[in-house]
DNA sequence: TGTACATCAGTGAACGCGCGTTCACTGATGTAC
DNA sequence: TGTACATCAGTGAACGCGCGTTCACTGATGTAC
């Protein structure tokens, strides 16, 4: 029992070290050039062997998704409970600029989300939990706000519609469009946003365009924060 | 002379059909997948004649990179002007409408253009002029609007800061922010938030999100339209 | 506690593949007198 | 108009590379009696 434990965490600890190296070669080549064979040869051990890990690069690639969405989604949230509860704009503020500051410290791994998804890799289910961290992060504060009163969803009914959002937002609470309110699709519409400036910023597009990203960025949270209704 | 006309009508030719082919190759299997020996192989002549007309892949790459942003601007220009001038709305919705629809038909060259960034290729200053129609199109018209007296740019001075979005804008005669008009950075805010949704819906990030990607888009353009001041 | 057996990690060679790029070459097409 | 020469397109072999994955194997680590 005690000997199956060992042989199990040094099981577990081999297979963090890989994706660990695995993460690193992502970080300073992109996800294209990661290679099964450059990671075992760091690791001093035959290519063959990591396949006592992982089943396949594929495998691989899947475990780097998932950890990169876990990781982005564990700044933001941690960002997020450093602030108080009732100030709902301080905790937009919180998750937008560390969803930011993260991206810009990961720009592969961010690139490896957020960019073009990967040819011939179809995403497997474990990632959509990780996936919708941040989207639900920020629905959940503008639930708070519509719980405790200051949030109104009827605010704007501008081209509301039942169901065009449903699913992130009931999720976490934040009552699903009707006619008379367009909230969980303006909801939508920030954090399409966010994720929108980001990649411009980390992609290049807003060379020549913006002059500095970061006041533009901070600028743009505030004015997506009044469009979702944050007093 | 009509000899050597001959020879350079040819030659530009087959310049081009080579072009044709790596764009099918690319639309089919993505830019990663693009390989001069496949396009060589399948229009039946030696990987090494294809250096006669595009001294390295690169070189291939950058004229597919430079052919798509144009094709989406001739697109969204096309769109616009079968639109009357004056209505500043419509020609919104027409430029908007017309990127969705070209990027969600071609969807590996939007992705070449508006994804991940091709590791180890750096776009050469050819780029950036195709690169920037769409956003020019946007501009335009709200300058338009500024000069016909339709849209106040002094309307919403949230966030105003000057000279954060000034190279589109005085590109096009849109006035340069002031601390009494955000008008600039909303419409750079608009044209990211309009390639923003875009690359959501196509890389897949809208699923068990958004019901009805099209009418989502639909409605959010008009949000937008709002956002930056058109009647 | 000691021994016979089963499980597992890791090895190293090999398969089969495709890629970008270079280079010396052959013919055909165009040019100049 | 005809001929000698220069230019260019295209060939085919080769270089050198790295990849993912499989497979029969050796030892070491753990298990059961």
């Amino acid at each position: 029992m005690t000997a199956a434990g060992t042989r199990a965490r040094v099981r577990a600890e081999l297979t963090r070290e890989i994706a660990d190296v695995a993460r690193r070669h992502l970080a300073s080549d992109g996800a294209a050039a990661l290679s099964l064979r450059a990671v075992a040869r760091e690791l001093g051990m035959a290519s063959s062997a990591v396949y006592r890990y992982f089943p396949s690069r594929d495998d691989l690639l899947t475990t780097l998704i998932v950890d990169a969405y876990d990781a982005l989604g564990a700044a933001a949230e941690q960002a997020e409970s450093a602030v108080a509860r009732t100030d709902l704009r301080a905790r937009w503020r919180a998750v937008c600029s560390a969803t930011r500051t993260w991206a810009v410290a990961h720009p592969h791994e961010y690139a490896l989300i957020y960019g073009s998804p990967v040819p011939g890799y179809a995403a497997p289910d474990t990632t959509t939990g990780p996936a919708a961290r941040v989207g639900e992060a920020l629905s959940r504060l503008i639930a708070d706000g519509v719980a405790a009163g200051t949030v109104d969803p009827a605010a704007d009914a501008t081209g509301a519609d039942t169901a065009l959002a449903a699913g992130l937002a009931v999720r976490v609470g934040l009552p699903a469009d009707d006619p008379g309110s367009s909230l969980a699709a303006r909801t939508v519409l920030a954090w399409t946003t966010l994720f929108g400036m980001i990649s411009f910023e980390l992609f290049g597009h807003t060379h020549n365009v913006v002059a500095d990203n970061g006041r533009y960025f901070d600028d743009a949270v505030e004015r997506l924060a009044t469009m979702v209704g944050l007093p």
